[in-house]
DNA sequence: CGTTTTTGACCTGCGC
DNA sequence: GCGCAGGTCAAAAACG
């Protein structure tokens, strides 16, 4: 009896020690997790120190050249350049108690923060905020007619938009100015992104409404729309594209009018501010919408519109009537060999056939093996690559460096013959342009929702394409 | 049984 | 005016 007691306890002791070592060797897991994510946010802290340094200085030097400060808004407000509200993807009003400050640093529109080690980023999605009080990272975005919306939420809020079959093409071709106006409204993003899935995820919930199957392309173009308000005016297209079957191309098109949640707000900040880009690009860089829109397309895919089909003829921007709506895509795929080519021939024709502008963001990744980035010049004339280095880095912590290319500096980057220069381009470029700013922002904050969460609600079920 | 998908019909605009 | 193409509707089928 005592014998059997003796090897109960022994047992249990055996068994306890089993545990704490597990547990010790858990510990010490997660101590080196943790002091390997605290030298990166060093680093990332060293990087953006870099960046900013070189950002007062570019700017301080712009300033003494041109007399004026090359970004005009930074003479507006200095809460609006600290502060950035990303409200995405939402027709949310902002509301300015929401706004954090992000305290000390009054050239930077992004703080990292580090407290007991842990990084902090905050990013306001316009609902389920994350609120951080000292290190938040915040992007500000100017206020305007692009709030961070496909189509721009004043008028949203207007109109109480809800979405009307043929209502868009009849308002577009009732008029050039309605034309321009449309144009304005309907902005349309597509992301291009390798995806073995019939859709991509993006958080949000669809609903399958049509199929056809288009001209020149053998994959079926599925029509989705937003179903998690049944007044949501968003839609969705979705289609293989014809070149690579692998590569899925999603166009989304409206505003939500609902809060989304925050595996959605990712995706639909990316959009949503490329949206943005794209119209303040054009409004801004444009003298008329009404006249042919430059059609820039500065890098990437031999930039088709999505659903234009017509891949026999692949550098040819399809005609006005198949693009009623400023495009802009936002390339997620990896493989610059299906991004180029034909660049250049493309890119003029899309001159003569657009009357809409058609905006390309390639957000490629780096080169695994050799650390570098590929880039699509303007004018398909200066494809390379350019090193992997710090500054890059520092704009997208922990994360591959990534291209952003703003259809406004086509000249500014053509003349970006060296490295050095090119470099203190992109950092003129990202410095000077808030909206340039915002896409930034979004490409950020949606890899932290990716990246940080791990999981992402599967709000999608499985649809059949192709 | 409610929801979602499928699919042919229909509508609209554009080019010829 | 006609044909074509893109986009949407809506009834039927499929699904969970």
């Amino acid at each position: 009896m005592g014998d059997v007691m003796g090897c109960k306890v022994s047992e249990e002791v055996i068994k306890g020690d089993d545990e704490i070592e597990s547990t010790e060797t858990e510990l010490r897991g997660v101590r080196e997790e943790n002091l390997r994510l605290k030298n990166l946010l060093q680093q990332i802290e060293k990087d953006y120190k870099t960046l900013e340094m070189r950002f007062v200085d570019i700017f301080q030097q712009e300033s003494k050249k041109n007399g004026s400060p090359i970004i005009s808004a930074a003479a507006e407000d200095d809460q609006e350049q600290e502060l950035v509200s990303l409200r995405l993807g939402t027709s949310v009003e902002p509301k300015k108690e929401d706004v954090h400050v992000a305290s000390g640093r009054s050239s930077s529109c992004c703080k990292v923060a580090c407290e007991n080690g842990e990084l902090k980023l905050g990013l306001d999605y316009g609902l389920g905020r994350l609120k951080t009080d000292d290190g938040s990272m915040a992007f500000s975005k100017n206020p305007g007619p692009d709030n961070c919306s496909f189509t721009g939420k004043k008028e949203e809020d207007q109109a109480g938009e809800k979405w009307s079959p043929g209502s868009v093409l009849k308002t577009q071709r009732s008029g050039d100015d309605e034309l321009s106006q449309t144009s304005v409204k309907r902005a349309r993003v597509c992301v291009r992104a390798r995806c073995d899935t019939p859709t991509m995820n993006d958080g949000c919930q669809w609903r399958k409404y049509g199929q056809k199957i288009a001209k020149g392309n053998p994959c079926p173009r599925a029509y989705y729309r937003c179903t998690v308000s049944p007044t949501c005016p968003v839609r969705k297209q979705v289609q293989r594209c014809a070149e690579d079957m692998s590569v899925l191309i999603t166009t989304y098109e409206g505003t939500h009018n609902h809060s989304l949640p925050m595996s959605a707000t990712a995706m639909a900040s990316t959009t949503s501010a490329a949206a943005s880009m794209l119209l303040s690009g054009s409004s801004s860089s444009q003298p008329s919408a009404t006249t042919v829109a430059p059609s820039t397309h500065l890098y990437g895919p031999p930039t088709f519109h999505p659903f234009d089909n017509s891949r026999t003829q692949p550098y040819f921007l399809p005609n006005s009537s198949s693009t009623p709506f400023p495009t802009i895509t936002l390339d997620l795929t990896t493989n610059p060999a299906t991004t180029q080519g034909g660049f250049g021939l493309y890119s003029s024709t899309s001159r003569l056939n657009s009357r809409v502008p058609t905006t390309n963001l390639s957000f490629s990744s780096v080169d695994s093996n050799t650390g570098s980035t590929t880039v699509w010049a303007s004018g398909g004339s200066s494809y390379g690559t350019f090193p992997y280095n710090k500054d890059h880095r520092s704009l997208l912590p922990g994360k591959p460096a990534q291209e952003l290319k703003f259809q406004s500096y086509f000249e500014m980057f053509n003349q970006a013959s060296s490295q050095q220069a090119l470099t203190e381009t992109l950092t003129k470029v990202i410095t000077s342009d808030p909206s340039f700013r915002s896409v930034i922002a979004a490409a950020i904050s949606s890899m932290a929702a990716n990246g940080g969460t791990g999981k992402v609600n599967n709000y999608e079920k499985g649809e059949n394409l192709g």
